[in-house]
DNA sequence: TCTAGGAATAGACAACCGTCCAAGTACCCT
DNA sequence: AGGGTACTTGGACGGTTGTCTATTCCTAGA
């Protein structure tokens, strides 16, 4: 992808927010070109091709987050209090951004056409879990078996109660999924 | 989908072990048609599409796996002994099944277009986990805040940790993942 | 002002994919 | 045997994708 313009990036950006409601990004470059007003061969002469543009609106929505993780992350309050912090901010993200959510699975599923995409989404988001979780437990607070592993998990229980939520209902309430989630994973399941 | 032919579905799930290697099910159905050996008017017949084709292949995959969780979620010992055993038989069905772990994400992204998929792992997983986190809430055992989201919570994050696995190591080794994710999920993240 | 060269665009193109129709074939019931 | 029904298949169709070439536009520098 080559570096684009300014005003060709915003087209591209309004453009996304007339995709068909509900399609994620399973719209064809024809119609993205209809859509933003920008001839197709213009995308082909920015874009490798259709991955390389799906990749550029994740990038952009991972973009939008970012600060609002890592604020998150940058919270006060001890580790566990910022974890939970970072947790809802995760489903606040989702929240705002569906697509986002609904297209992370084909992402990661093919890692390999979306190196920069996948170097994004580790900036955003598994870093700040990570260095939380690193915290924790280097202040005794948090006990993990495998840092690597429990923020994979973490994020995964995050992605999949939200998605389920936005199929299911449409859009998210997040302090009322927060709410429901994030006590579970901090606490766990057993009874003490 | 219609009924199909014993021997058509034979040739089907045998022609599914030559799809080229970690190509989940992105197989073009011209390609099914000519390792499977049947004319791709004839997969037209009985399927209404790629994705009915892709259903059929999962609902195979998950009807091998039920038998092995049921039977975790049957197992002796406490109701947190149980579902420990009903995670680690999950991680190690998508161990055994890597395509069904890579494709389940888009399957439940387009739930609409999978009705039977979904309930079939509504049937298979779902319920054997809400059946035994049901059991340790009302034995006093698990301390659950909503079943439904504790269930999709747990399925999320080993469906991540798993799919994360197979795709940076290529394989799962059962044991050593679990033993990493399911004591953090069951004992949580905080300190005692 | 003129020009060289990169940026942008139009348009044609082949390849492939999923879909579907219409014709052929096999089989069963009466 | 006849006819109806389900099965099977060849082949055509429209749509999308990615590529390529040729033309136009724009702008910096001589």
């Amino acid at each position: 992808m080559k570096i684009l313009p300014e005003d060709l990036a915003m087209k591209l950006l309004d453009a996304s927010h007339e995709f068909p409601e509900g399609s994620g990004f399973d719209v064809s470059i024809e119609e993205v070109a209809r859509i933003a007003d920008i001839p197709r061969a213009t995308l082909y002469y920015y874009f490798s091709g259709k991955d390389d543009l799906v990749e550029f609106y994740l990038n952009d929505l991972m973009d939008r987050t970012r600060a609002a993780i890592q604020k998150a992350a940058a919270s006060e309050g001890t580790s566990a209090d910022r974890l939970a912090q970072v947790m809802t901010a995760v489903i606040g993200s989702f929240a705002e951004y569906p697509k986002m959510c609904l297209e992370l699975p084909s992402a990661i599923k093919s890692g390999q056409d979306h190196v920069a995409l996948m170097a994004n989404m580790d900036r955003s988001v598994m870093t700040p879990f990570r260095e939380v979780l690193i915290e924790g437990k280097a202040a005794g607070e948090l006990t993990l078996i495998d840092v690597e592993v429990a923020a994979d998990a973490i994020m995964g229980a995050l992605h999949m109660v939200s998605m389920k939520t936005l199929i299911t209902e449409g859009a998210i309430d997040v302090e009322e999924l927060a709410g429901a989630v994030v006590p579970q994973l901090v606490n766990g399941l057993l009874s003490r």
